[in-house]
DNA sequence: AGCACGCCGACT
DNA sequence: GTCGGCGTGCTC
């Protein structure tokens, strides 16, 4: 007689990904849902119980003979109790089902580390116990004498309901007596290392007339998906309060997703200063111990609302009947590893199971989002007032190409540029300057034979960062010091630098602003912790004139004495060789002019580039949404991309160029035969990717457009067991990509 | 993923 | 004659 367990192991790997069986022999108890130790081909690992355990009369010997493969006994159970329940593994299996990936890889995303099942994680942070001093009961009936010290001593554990910390206690001998008495005992508590969450009191506001006629919308909809579109400062905050507020009214639980923790310190504040003990935050900056802690804190329903980014999709909430994902369109709810799910599509999946609600923000929804608005698929309803009526900037192109803008002084940053700063500054008002490249020049140049230096394991040219005297790749992290440099192709020693970084924009405007204050803020800069606040903050006070950085100045946060917001290469997002780089630029550069829209000072943008003609840059000049919509719609309809269809990227690498060149015309053949008799599909590549090699990894890229995913299912199941000679061989699987490249 | 097994080349 | 390269197959 023996227990026999459904274990998946943890190597995530698709031809491992089915559940192998083992026995439990011993006396305690084993369910679903736990960890367990097993020996897996002579290795140690953990595996996960995916079935109810079920046991059978025979014994394992015979059971074994019938099934003609051996059934190896467990080493040992992990978890006393299960750590997911049957609700969230039917959500895991549903989204590794979609993205196409090992079911393992999807429950370690939806665990905190500790509970991983990973053996790099094993006896990690587990629960915290202290001991403390807490009043007997039963002595509350007697009466026993006490001397002074005593009494004091006994008073001071009266004061602390949750008991007093022995550690605490300083009178060790009147402790002992105390014991002695009866009066008091020592336990074991555990003891939950939550963070703090800052705020500032506040309470729920008082809806205006269009925000409440949206909030009556949301929860009167019959729609399981709603798009709340409202321009920037319409409140949408405050229609996500009162939708939570409801939502707790009936005793069910609310996720809120927002792309970045850091930014949203505001909505965090507002939630926290209204909802209180009742909401949990998730983040990256947790440490292990915490994010266990907070999981096993919102699995016991000690809160009901989560707010996080990405995987809190996933928070172990029990009874989930609104998950509200502000700034919808921003690509961060797109996970660009293994496993490549997106928050958006999952707060779907599990609102489906459990029949309640999503609602997506946004400004700028994404044309998927607002098309199947349009289309009614999803609930739409709009927001158009500003109730905080800032106005919109002055918004000024600048051909970089027109002689007349530049002279030799500097090539990017303009005359009339220059002119603006100046007289930004002399206002005593603030300047943000983006633009999207770090370090010093993105080219360094041999002078003799005018050859780049590129990067040994990747290809690509390295990147000169001057305060560091360093040559980066910034894609692997290959670095060389950029002093006593040899040329490798013909032993030159003098150099060149070719192009603009945000560390050589610095540089250039304060030697044309000296007395000016100038701070820079990129992943150079922010890569110690607190030194993004310490910026942020330092300009929102006005420590320092001009803000020069990389996308992170475009996003959040409200400096109120900026006037001025400038994109000093509108082109380099616009270039970007995806079908979404016109998406992508009209959000960033929208966001950016924003910076610069005040209430009552009179706010100016400059966008510089070398197409003063294009269309997505006028478009996001006039910020408006709704032709750009119309606009960018008609192109992708034109070039057949999503929302009119739905993409797939496989990528293929291996350790040599020529084993990824066979293996990748390999897969395309093998999709080209299962995809035959489906019109609906079409296959692309394989192609050599925008980055061909990484870490000496070779890269090439497949990708498949379709309109029905019917025969692409099983086409993309068939890789598992595709037979591709060399072991060196990867085949990664994106399903809808968050951009196609 | 990680390891054992096995079949060919170039060494003591 | 043996050591070790990595192609192949298997893991409850």
């Amino acid at each position: 007689m023996f227990y026999l367990l459904q274990v998946v192991i943890e190597h995530g790997v698709r031809k491992l990904d089915r559940p192998f069986s083992y026995a439990y022999l011993g006396q305690n108890k084993i369910q679903f849902g736990e960890r367990v130790k097993v020996n897996f081909n002579n290795r140690q690992l953990i595996g996960f119980v995916v079935e109810e355990p079920l046991l059978v009369e025979d014994s394992l010997e015979k059971y074994q003979e019938e099934k003609g493969y051996k059934i190896k006994p467990i080493e040992e159970i992990i978890d006393a109790e299960p750590i997911v329940d049957q609700k969230m593994f039917d959500l895991v299996l549903k989204v590794a089902e979609y993205y196409c990936c090992p079911l393992i890889e999807v429950l370690k995303v939806i665990l905190p580390p500790s509970l991983r099942p990973n053996s790099q994680y094993a006896g990690k942070p587990k629960r915290s116990f202290r001991k403390v001093i807490v009043i007997n009961d039963k002595f509350l009936s007697t009466t026993i004498q006490f001397n002074a010290n005593e009494t004091k001593l006994l008073n001071k554990i009266k004061e602390c309901p949750q008991g007093l910390p022995k550690s605490q206690v300083t009178a060790k001998k009147s402790l002992e007596s105390l014991m002695k008495k009866g009066a008091v005992s020592a336990e074991q508590i555990e003891i939950m290392r939550l963070p703090e969450i800052e705020y500032e009191e506040d309470s729920i506001h008082e809806l205006n007339s269009e925000q409440q006629a949206a909030y009556e919308y949301l929860i009167n909809s019959k729609k399981r998906v709603n798009l709340l579109q409202g321009v920037t400062g319409s409140g949408k905050t405050e229609i996500y309060i009162k939708l939570v507020k409801n939502c707790l009214d009936q005793s069910c639980d609310a996720i809120i997703l927002v792309p970045e923790i850091a930014l949203t310190d505001r909505m965090i504040s507002r939630f926290k200063a209204i909802f209180g003990d009742r909401v949990a935050l998730l983040h990256s900056g947790l440490t292990d111990a915490q994010k266990y802690d907070e999981y096993l804190n919102i699995s016991r329903e000690e809160v009901h609302v989560v707010i996080g980014a990405r995987s809190a999709v996933f928070a172990p909430l029990k009874n989930v009947k609104l998950i509200i994902v502000d700034e919808e369109h921003v690509s961060s709810y797109k996970q660009d590893r293994m496993p490549y799910y997106d928050a958006r599509k999952v707060a779907i999946m599990r609102m489906e199971q459990m029949q309640g609600k999503v609602v997506f923000g946004s400004a700028t929804p994404s044309l998927e989002c607002r098309a199947r608005g349009d289309k009614g698929v999803y609930g739409l309803v709009k927001l158009k007032e500003r109730y905080n009526s800032a106005h919109l900037p002055q918004t000024k192109i600048i051909d970089l190409g027109d002689f007349e803008n530049i002279d030799y002084n500097s090539t990017l940053i303009s005359i009339p540029l220059r002119q603006a700063i100046e007289r930004t500054l002399a206002k005593k008002e603030q300047v943000i300057i983006f633009l999207n490249r770090r370090g010093y020049a993105p080219v360094y140049m041999c002078r003799k034979c005018q050859k780049p230096l590129k990067c040994p394991n990747c290809n690509l040219p390295l990147t000169y960062h001057k305060g560091q005297k360093k040559i980066v790749c910034h894609h692997c992290g290959y670095e060389l010091q950029a002093e006593d440099l040899v040329c490798p192709h013909c032993q030159g020693t003098a150099f060149s630098f070719v192009g603009f970084g945000t560390e050589r924009i610095q540089e250039e405007i304060q030697s044309f602003f000296p007395q000016a204050k100038i701070r820079r803020l990129d992943a150079d800069t922010a890569r110690r912790k607190g030194v993004y606040h310490s910026i942020i903050n330092g300009f929102s006070k006005g420590e320092f004139d001009i803000l020069v950085g990389t996308q992170m100045v475009a996003k959040g946060h409200d400096f109120p004495n900026v006037t001025l917001a400038v994109a000093l290469l509108a082109d380099q997002s616009l270039q970007f060789p995806s079908y979404k780089a016109n998406e992508d630029t009209f959000n960033l550069l929208t966001q950016l002019v924003g910076r610069a829209g005040r209430k009552d000072k009179e706010g100016f943008a400059i966008i510089q580039t070398y197409s003063p003609e294009n269309d997505i840059i006028h478009l996001a000049q006039s910020q408006d949404y709704e032709a750009f919509y119309q606009y960018e719609m008609k192109n992708r309809f034109d070039r057949q991309y999503p929302p009119y269809t739905f993409i797939v990227n496989i990528t293929i690498s291996a350790n040599s160029s020529k084993e990824v060149e066979k293996a990748s015309y390999k897969v395309k053949a093998y999709l080209f035969h299962q995809l035959q008799g489906g019109t609906r599909s079409e296959l692309y590549g394989p192609s050599i990717p925008y980055i061909e090699r990484l870490n000496n990894r070779y890269y090439r890229k497949i990708m498949l457009k379709y309109k029905s995913r019917k025969l692409v299912d099983a086409a993309l199941k068939g890789l598992n067991v595709l037979n591709l000679h060399s072991s060196s061989v990867k085949i990664d699987v994106d399903i809808d990509p968050s951009s196609d490249i």
